[in-house]
DNA sequence: TTGTACGCGTTATCAT
DNA sequence: ATGATAACGCGTACAA
């Protein structure tokens, strides 16, 4: 079923039919009911395909994600859903890509073919290939998250060193003096990956700048790693009162780890961090913290990236996140001794 | 940049590149090289969107998720890795559509405008007019989960009425006589979501056949419903002592319900499941499940589509999972009175 | 090894 | 004002 087999029905022109489907160009109301009959009659739909050759354009949209093998955290799977449905709104569909290591099938393919009109890309480093490669190319492209030197490029982030910095700041507060930072995985932040990077910042500024002694731990995106992490922590400093953590995957098993500890919270420790709002609702007691806003952050990734495919030459935007720390009851006044 | 540029700098035609591209026709050695040498230098990529306008092949396939408004469960959302993971291994791009009532724009464009080679349907309903639609398209598609009446298609699909079944007959022998299931939520299970309605049948038929006692709640698919849920049950049947459930999200929330009632498990209540085993795992103490292998259902369910690619007219085929159930540590012996 | 038709829809141009 | 003709986007594959 194509556009010539409408036409031929109706007793017109492709080029008539096309006109109807698109109304650029006006066509006699008799006509037009003709041959808008004949495409409902038949469900007719243009190729997709076709119409993307023509218009240089496929209406579709790269999200590169982690691959699957490092099992990808809830929050970063929120991350997709919310970006598959931003760009459900502007119908643009969304092509996945797993992309690790550097130079990847899936990546270059989607690159370097013209598949896409624009990419998304998701838990990118300080350093990171697949942004000069995309630099090169001149496809646009939205990074989640920034390299050591964003500029000229469109992203959208997390300002994790600043909401570190309040997390410690209000445990200070509280009376805390011996504060862990759990950060995320070792190799993460080995490999230069921002957030993990910058929480460390924002936590050795905030520690200084308070006096503290700050203990800083990496912790693997996992309940057991968080449970195995906390315990060796509380080994090693036991007089660490409170955690502020970025590492929302680690929470459940951080929880079991102080409970098991016979520590209660927010009596004995707090806990406080930077997590999407449903992590921190189900710790017990919910999670004071930096709510992040999922949906809003894949929004606005897919509105930057249409922004960049709609005007290239248009100076690039950027958003950084810094949500206010939600109050609840994991965070209380340091015990005294 | 394209295969005419190419043609011209190296001094042949469009059609020689071609060749040397798809290898489907002889060229001679020197002018391969040459040939070659200015598509190294210019990088060049056939243009993805001409290439499946001319072969009627996309190389892409469509995975139909349920909308992120309902948030996807870590299954769900792992389910969509494994997929877009073992079409990557086989030089297939994914094409995301958050489709949830009936039509859908997204699911709309997908399946009528040719985008894609075939379709992959999650999260499907005994009765699922997706199912319908796909079938009148005539497009190749395979289901995860199967409809009330699955012939005539391909799908891979879990066993939970086996496995419940199973969970229970375990329980019984533990000594249980008042067993629970935990179900999806109930709108889930009203609107004919299969494994909640296997579930229940294959419950019913083992507490039957057991002359046991069976409650059946539904439960929405997260950690404070799980609560909430356990909560009430308790309250409701205080003779309760085991639970099956196949809502691996509500998990989390049942173990902090039995916490706070003060039910140690397994010496007080014995927890037995369907669950991917990452869940089970991080379950205290870990808990007794059939072990949904979800890599290979994501890569059984590629596979399959493959074939109705290749093959449309061969007989479908379909795969249903009847994992073991792994001893663990949440289920013993009844305690005595 | 090359010329050329083809896949399908879009749109500028021309004819009525 | 309305509709038709034809070129075009890009790569593929058959006939020559």
């Amino acid at each position: 079923m194509n556009i010539g087999e409408i036409a031929r029905r109706a007793g017109v022109s492709r080029s008539t039919v096309s006109y109807v489907l698109s109304g650029k160009k006006a066509v006699s109301e008799p006509t037009r009911q003709r041959i808008q009959a004949v495409i409902d009659e038949l469900d007719y739909r243009p190729n997709a395909t076709a119409r993307a050759l023509r218009e240089g354009r496929t209406h579709t949209l790269g999200l590169v994600i982690p691959p699957a093998t490092a099992r990808l955290t809830d929050m970063q799977l929120g991350f997709v859903a919310s970006v598959v449905e931003a760009a459900a709104r502007v119908d643009l569909d969304v092509l996945l890509s797993p992309s690790g290591g550097d130079h990847d099938r899936s990546f270059e393919r989607i690159v370097t073919s013209r598949r896409v009109d624009g990419v998304i890309l998701m838990e990118i480093r300080l350093e990171d290939d697949r942004v000069s490669r995309l630099r090169q190319t001149g496809l646009p492209f939205v990074t989640i998250g920034r390299t050591a030197d964003p500029s000229g490029m469109s992203w959208v982030d997390v300002d994790y060193a600043g909401l570190i910095s309040r997390c410690v700041g209000h445990l200070a507060d509280l009376g805390h003096q011996q504060i862990a930072l759990v950060n995320r995985s070792a190799e993460l932040v080995a490999a230069g990956y921002g957030p993990g990077h910058r929480a460390q910042v924002g936590f050795s500024a905030a520690v200084t700048e308070r006096g503290l002694t700050g203990v800083e731990v990496c912790c693997g995106d996992d309940a057991s790693a968080g449970e195995a992490c906390v315990e060796q922590l509380l080994a090693a400093h036991p007089d660490v009162t409170a955690i502020a953590t970025i590492n929302e995957a680690a929470l459940p098993g951080m929880q079991r780890a102080l409970d098991t500890a016979g520590l209660a919270v927010p009596r004995d420790f707090s806990v406080a961090g930077v997590a999407a709002r449903h992590w921190a609702e189900d710790f017990r007691p919910a999670l004071t913290a930096a709510d992040l806003p999922m949906l809003e952050m894949g929004a606005d990734a897919v509105a930057l990236l249409m922004e960049c495919i709609a005007t290239p030459q248009a100076p690039p935007r950027h958003q950084l996140y810094s949500p206010p720390i939600s109050l609840r009851a994991s965070t209380g006044p340091v015990r005294g001794r």
